[in-house]
DNA sequence: CCGAATCCCGAGTAATTTTGTATGCATTTA
DNA sequence: TAAATGCATACAAAATTACTCGGGATTCGG
């Protein structure tokens, strides 16, 4: 039940984006060196997040990356799943399974699924209720 | 953010444990045929659960497996703890933790780790709060 | 227009973890 | 004693993760 780098440094760069709300667009080399992350890393981390609608780019001298929207409105659970797809402990209860992916060849009357699929909407509905506003309020 | 296959066999292999229960130390083989899980790769997972104090075993001839304590007495969190290690979102927030485990230098100022905290609990909780006789009333 | 700073892209590689196999020994019962 | 079981450890194959490399495309300031 461990988390990818591609989800906890997307995170942490992300908070970082939202500490910089107002300042424009930030060049990925100043978050990279700031958060200690392989810039190229972050490179292939970023493409995800964009692609996911996520954050915006401007290329160029003075380019860089902003949020695409208000910290407010950006949910941690999207963050993760633009990084690492869905989020579920088992393919058996993915949204977007295929029929092989299940290592349980039954799917209907398998006890362990009830499981599954409660751990996989408890862990979702958490991140799904919780805003890089509300991680910044956080701060003690 | 995905189980371990021996997380996921473990469970169903306790379940199987549990739907049989009374009928004393049940062989391995057996387990491993009707589940479909490969018979030396469950022996390991099963050396986990017995060290973990879960299961009670027989050697020899009408020996086996059998649950160490009532199927209400047995939580879904020990299994997979017992058999994936603290269950935790990353290293960082982990009770074992060592001081390079930690992919972020920072350690106490650092925003992101009040959410893995979080998310932690928010499994932990949810997983301790299952039992294996839970699951067997599930049956619809 | 030129050069520097930036984002963008796809292929490749190294490291790690996961998922098993193989082999042999130990114990118990009939 | 033979067969059925658990026990232990090392090994191997496969998959995934975590990056690196090399080069392009775009934008801005001079």
């Amino acid at each position: 039940m461990r988390l990818s780098s591609r989800g906890e440094y997307g995170v942490r760069a992300m908070i970082h984006l939202a500490l910089n709300y107002n300042e424009g667009f930030i060049p990925l080399s100043r978050i990279a060196a700031v958060e200690d992350i392989s810039q190229q890393y972050l490179e292939q981390i970023f493409a995800n997040l964009r692609r996911g609608g996520l954050i915006c780019s401007n290329r160029g001298v003075k380019g860089g990356y902003a949020l695409a929207s208000h910290p407010q409105a950006i949910y941690v659970g999207d963050i993760i799943r633009a990084l690492d797809g869905p989020i579920t402990p088992v393919n058996c209860v993915s949204d977007t399974q295929t029929e092989d992916d299940c290592r349980c060849g039954r799917t209907d009357d398998c006890l362990a699924r009830s499981l599954w699929m409660k751990l996989r909407d408890h862990i979702n509905q958490l991140l799904d209720g919780i805003t890089l506003q509300d991680m910044l309020n956080w701060k003690h």
